[in-house]
DNA sequence: TCCATTGTTCGAATATAATGGAACTATGGA
DNA sequence: TCCATAGTTCCATTATATTCGAACAATGGA
């Protein structure tokens, strides 16, 4: 099975999940994932745009730290890194996505 | 007085606040003038950076809604609304500064 | 009134990101 | 082996931000 290379915890940068999240179709898909709480294909979160459009956000939240992808045959499965990022920083992304689920 | 128009704050959006703590300049602004726990000129909150670059820094935290600035004879006094957003995104900012002070 | 101080605005150059079509890759099933 | 599926990568276009020098505006003091 292929891997994608993903940034170990300590490297994930505070700035960078800002930045990913500053996005409203990245944090919609951080928000999905986060409510379903569990692994979701690409497909899945599918918000009507290009799939090279999509591709570029989940590669970003990759990048950022955020997402973590495996790939289960043609499918990528992706699921929220929450409790490595909760306990690197403590509240950050779970008040943004209680903040969140308000708004959408 | 002369004033500056800021942002009610149920005008600003969880995304705003994000892309302007994305900047590890803007976020550094925000990490001291947090520790200050006072008002503060833009002078002393200098990081050696051109005049035009900062300003151009605080227009952006003032107008998503992170930072209110008063005129008061020629300086300007910033400080973080810190209270308001907290009450509109409880934790948000606040560990966001916690994790922060960490890493600066 | 003149001038120094503080910060903003303007404008142009540069850098970075978003977008989406087309071609490509990997996988698995017929 | 052929084909459909799921995503990625490539590339060019467009949009948006950053940067900073220079000019400007408001204030207060000499």
């Amino acid at each position: 099975m292929r891997q994608i290379k993903h940034p170990n915890i300590d490297q994930v940068e505070l700035t960078d999940i800002m930045y990913a999240l500053a996005d409203p179709t990245r944090l919609e898909i951080v928000v999905r994932l986060a409510q379903a709480g569990r692994k979701m294909t690409c497909g899945e979160l599918d918000l009507n745009r290009p799939k090279s459009s999509m591709s570029h956000h989940f590669k970003l939240l990759r990048s950022a730290g955020l997402v973590e992808t495996l790939i289960d045959g043609t499918e990528h499965m992706n699921s929220l890194r929450f409790e490595e990022i909760e306990k690197k920083y403590p509240g950050v992304l779970q008040s943004i996505l209680k903040a969140s689920k308000a708004i959408i």
